[in-house]
DNA sequence: CTTATAGAGTGAACGGTGTTCACAACTATA
DNA sequence: TATAGTTGTGAACACCGTTCACTCTATAAG
């Protein structure tokens, strides 16, 4: 009597192998060169198939970006939060990010710089285990703030805002390849981060206030 | 006499007149959603006839490319260099570079952040006025270190390159909407690029050794 | 003034793309 | 066994960048 249940599996299988076809392709040669023509003839379908369990193309590379923020978060959070002093543990997640988009550039490109898959991050909602991921390390620049390691009043959510954005600077000019041919690109993330680091330390006046991601546990 | 001057001369304004209508519908709508089609349909020609004008249409972009470091390098410069303070006239390019992000958002990802032009800077030689740029910048950051505003021994090449990144993130994530919605890009661009600017100020050990582009003029 | 020539511009085509749709084929239910 | 429903397909549509054989025109030569 679960037949239901065994096509249900079924298809779920035939999607899974079409995200994997196409993770494939896309890891190899970057969305730009992944066709639906490709993605059938690999898994054996015609193109026409794909469509029964994607809309478009466009939302294969949605489930694939949801496939990246995973790793990220997986691999942000493979090293541990606490036994290391607040700065390390500070600046960890952060060079993971830029690590990542060495590791995994086409990830990256997709999550982060890609604009022909026009707003990759539709619903945020799917995307909870990121803002969690966002709330833990605000959470430790919390501490640090309490610890004295910043000025304070200072925004940790700022702080989160800034370092992110010292360390994407980089990994962008690296991907899109707009560095000078000799520069280490490794070493311009690390001091770049490291700058802003040092400045957020000694203190300026920060203007930005991000929107906080509204946390669902009530006050705090 | 002259026929073969105005025979040049008419190849010429065609040749314009492609970049033209390239540009006007690539800043409307991106380089994506540009096809030899339409630019063919603008300037009421065949498709085919672009291709005695240029090889191929990532050779019309790289021309606007070289128009959007133009652009750039025009704005950078639109105000003087010297009768500010140092720390104010050193801000001043890479809020100016954000600045282009915002105001020429297409330029600059032609420029800066579309990999589906590869290698869009080819030929660095056709691009001297970018190093020219570059030297004066880095002249002013080695002012301020003999100033004493960075501390001795401070790379200005590195200075530049960190800067650079500390506001090509914002300007990037802003690009592609990978902002939270009510993020103010602007203010982070200035925040990012303040802390950046302070921590190099404060001082901690640089790591990034740019590969110098190889100054023309010897010594020094 | 006529003829030959070089060059610009064209239409049609090639092989590719994402996507749609009528239809065939198979499966599960009654 | 007949019926209903789902799954996959082939063919097509409308695009894309690019190439090529061709025409036509304006110039240069005789």
């Amino acid at each position: 009597m679960g037949v239901k249940e065994r096509q249900e599996r079924e298809r779920e299988a035939v999607a899974r192998s079409i995200l994997d076809a196409a993770r494939d392709l896309f890891v190899a040669e970057g969305y730009q060169h992944v066709s639906i023509r490709k993605i059938a003839d690999r898994i054996e379908y015609s193109p026409a198939a794909i469509y029964s369990y994607f809309p478009s193309k466009d939302d294969i590379f949605f489930a694939l970006a949801e496939e990246g923020f995973r790793l990220l978060v997986e691999s942000a959070q493979a090293a541990p939060d606490d036994d290391t002093d607040l700065l390390t543990a500070i600046r960890r997640p952060f060079l993971s990010l830029y690590r990542f988009s060495r590791t995994h550039p086409e990830y990256f490109a997709l999550m982060f710089v890609d604009r022909s898959v026009p707003r990759i991050i539709r619903d945020w909602e799917r995307f909870d285990f990121v803002r969690d991921m966002k709330l833990r390390i605000s959470q430790i620049i919390q501490k640090a703030i309490a610890a004295g390691i910043f000025p304070p009043e200072t925004d940790p959510h700022a702080v989160f805002g800034i370092l992110s954005g010292a360390v994407v600077g980089p990994g962008v000019m690296q991907l899109c390849s707009r560095l000078a041919p000799g520069d280490d690109a490794d070493a311009l993330a690390r001091d770049t981060l490291e700058a802003a680091l040092t400045g957020l330390r000694a203190g300026f006046p920060i203007t930005f206030r991000p929107s906080q991601c509204e946390d669902t546990s009530a006050g705090q």
